[in-house]
DNA sequence: GTTGATCTTTACGTTCACGTCAGATTCAGA
DNA sequence: TCTGAATCTGACGTGAACGTAAAGATCAAC
């Protein structure tokens, strides 16, 4: 039922150190409270968690200072999630997490989106590029190699 | 009609140290013939070639040492340019310039559309979870926020 | 032909994101 | 309870991608 660090490295492709490196600069969050010294113990949610802050980071391509900013949104999804499960719910608060969420997901949807246009223009450019230079190599193929000049027009 | 590397460095938004550093791991061909010791000058298309490079680096996200494989592509195809204006064409060079250029655009392509891909799946996920995050602010907002539980089913 | 701004090379410094090592500690299993 | 594998903390090391400083050279403009 709960992971050691090794396993949860095992499990996501990474290293331990890494894992505690996260945890050192804030992009993790400690892992639950843990007498300095013991072994840390990871769920699966945990796994998940590192599982989306990693493909967020390659996706994204920012440091991990940046992401710790744009990670804000999931800790305060989490938080709201949280306390839903209470009952002792206080609305404004709530409304405050879920702006705050709202927010921070704007901003990510704002960079993927931007990201990702780039990337179709960059895939549409690339396309026609070999379009064209494998029309090159056919007309090279079917124009049989005469001694003189003049391939294309 | 020539540029010097601090007027090249403004126009691309970077700095002169990174052009030289660029410059001295092979991934820009060093300026033209240049006796040691005397300035750099460049022409606009050595500047758009600059562009191409950071874009690159930028929506790909791999080490300069990929990226610079990975512009053999753009090499390639120079060179084809290049012996295209000469008349000494040996067509089974050009053939294999043009097959080299294919396959490292291919190797790019793969990448761009992999990428792509993902970056299309985190945005669909993250803007379903706006759509909740609004959807449950817009609960909050309707709903009076009465002393009891019970919000959502 | 003399400035002053920009550039040159050389070389050491820096930040980020971890890797690696050491010595002590913890933990699961026999 | 003992043992061996994994983990702990702390520290220093490392590669990539530049930044920065120094001392001299070059270049455009006057």
């Amino acid at each position: 039922m709960s992971l050691r660090i090794g396993d949860v490295a095992r499990l996501v492709g990474t290293t331990p150190r890494t894992i505690r490196y996260y945890e050192e600069i804030g992009l993790l969050p400690e892992a639950h409270t843990r007498p300095s010294g013991q072994h840390r113990l990871y769920t699966h949610a945990e796994v998940e968690r590192l599982r989306e802050v990693m493909r967020l980071k390659e996706l994204l391509g920012v440091s991990l200072d940046e992401l710790k900013t744009l990670l804000a949104a999931e800790e305060a999804r989490a938080e709201v999630r949280a306390q839903l499960q209470r009952e002792d719910v206080q609305p404004e608060r709530r409304r405050e997490l879920l702006d705050e969420a709202l927010g921070h997901l704007e901003r990510q949807l704002a960079l993927v989106r931007h990201r990702s246009l780039e990337l179709a223009k960059l895939e549409h450019e690339l396309s026609e590029t070999r379009k064209r230079v494998k029309r090159k190599i056919r007309e090279l193929e079917s124009n049989p190699p005469l001694a003189s000049a003049a391939t294309s027009a």
